[in-house]
DNA sequence: CTATAGCACTATAGAAACTATAGTATAGTA
DNA sequence: TACTATACTATAGTTTCTATAGTGCTATAG
């Protein structure tokens, strides 16, 4: 294939990418504040909600508690109440929340090319 | 390499990917409400503004106009006004601006595979 | 057995960001 | 001349986020 029709080729692959409806509404919930940063927090294991606190640049309690209520909402995280000792809470990836792993580290090679 | 070490050695690649600062950066410039949705109208090619209002989610624009300003500024994209008929503007992806369609590529396999 | 510290939040008020709507200045078209 | 389009800017109201403080609970130290 010539370089011109390649090119064409991919940018036809690139409209009918942004058409799409869930490409569209993956945007929408990666293009959020902090939902990317909470994700790969619980990629290497589940965490508290202070440890999530700290990781997250700090993000204040109450954003942090509405984003993790959304994330459990959508089924990306899971929200486990410890039985033993009332007082401790996890949280953790589900399968679809795993799945973004591969996104994240599609970020951090364009991360460490471009903005290294 | 067994499957438990396999796991062991990925969680502490997600570790490190963490602790870098140029990830850190990539979270928050991607992070953001419209600017995947913007670079993603533009990766098959040069737009102009109002063409970016209609394409995205007829975004207001105001809003529009400080994404513009700060995807310019970082270098993402590149604006043009055309001198010969003063009136319009396009606005197009730079190589840095670019890089990032890999990116939208693994969020719309994401899209697809877990919120098809 | 009190005091202190940690956890998982919630409450509140102020700051920042976003939105709808209208308007400006310019150019092209009927 | 009227109408449409482009590329924005201005303004005010709404929504969202943040800083700060506080609640109720448990664990641990002294």
């Amino acid at each position: 294939m010539s370089q011109a029709k390649k090119m064409k080729n991919q940018q036809s692959e690139i409209c009918k990418m942004q058409k799409s409806k869930c490409f569209h509404d993956g945007l929408k919930i990666f293009g959020d504040t902090w939902t990317l940063f909470i994700i790969s927090s619980l990629a290497d294991g589940e965490k508290r909600f202070c440890e999530l606190q700290r990781l997250v640049d700090n993000v204040n309690p109450v954003t942090l508690t509405s984003r993790l209520k959304k994330l459990e909402k959508l089924k990306f995280i899971e929200r486990k109440e410890e039985t033993i000792d009332k007082i401790s809470v996890t949280y953790s990836l589900t399968k679809k929340g795993a799945g973004v792993v591969p996104v994240l580290r599609s970020i951090e090679s364009y991360a460490q090319k471009y903005l290294g």
